[in-house]
DNA sequence: TTCCTTGCAAATCGTTTGCATAATG
DNA sequence: CATTATGCAAACGATTTGCAAGGAA
């Protein structure tokens, strides 16, 4: 069970860290494969989950069917774009009242919520205007 | 692109009207067979789907990998226990509120959000407790 | 008769896993 | 040397799709 270092994973983590746009395996995948041409998919895979276990990696599942990964572990809330599909950080803070508010007429206990906001992306926005 | 009139897409409507318990594809599909055994699990899925895109249903991705559906589609929120991944409405206001406030930081448009809350159910709680 | 819908099976997609080998401690 | 990690390929589970046959308008 004792962790051991690798330089695959190590690449991973790396790379997580350089990004802010919350790829998927496959991007990590592509990506690492320039310092690691032999890594597989399954490495990454085992990778990110295992990171994701020990809480260095965040997995988002935002709907599209296609895992995200964010390196970025405090809490934060994320925007997807209907248009392109990107996902990004929100500067909102947590909003724990929302968990009292449902509870209030629900027989359990509510531990958290996940909220994912969705919309346009001032990108596509400025795409579809022209 | 007309749409035709198929017993078994009724019998699916008729199913899912009578369950508040957000049955995933395979559920929909072990009931429905109990009338059309020879439904197989394709036409399940295409006529779910195509509910879901006419509007008369709600896909749920609620983060167990597992598409749920759901016949309520006036908003409302959703539940689902740690536990035993049971999925259940919550009685609680839209918030639109909080989409404002999410957009206050942010350079692009925010239609909504989907947000899941977690936690455990009431029977799960006796259940742990016993 | 038109063309939407079905059942069936094969295909797809993202992700996980078994296994022999390589790397770490 | 004991054990974890890797690469590869096969396995997986959920969902979709191609196709020939059946049913609705």
């Amino acid at each position: 069970m004792a962790l051991k270092y690798s330089r695959q994973r190590e690449a991973i983590k790396e790379f997580m860290m350089t990004r802010k746009d919350h790829p998927t395996a496959d991007v990590v995948y592509m990506n690492v494969r320039k310092e690691f041409p032999n890594i597989s998919l399954g490495t990454v895979y085992r990778n990110l989950t295992l990171l994701s276990d020990m809480g260095e990696l965040l997995r988002l599942r935002v709907g599209d069917g296609v895992d995200h990964f964010d390196a970025t572990i405090t809490p934060h809330y994320h925007f997807i774009c209907k248009e392109c599909g990107a996902v990004t950080d929100l500067e909102l803070d947590t909003m724990h009242s929302i968990d009292e508010a449902a509870g209030e007429s629900f027989h359990g206990r509510i531990d958290g919520h996940v909220t994912y906001f969705y919309g346009t992306c001032e990108h596509c926005l400025k795409e579809s205007s022209s």
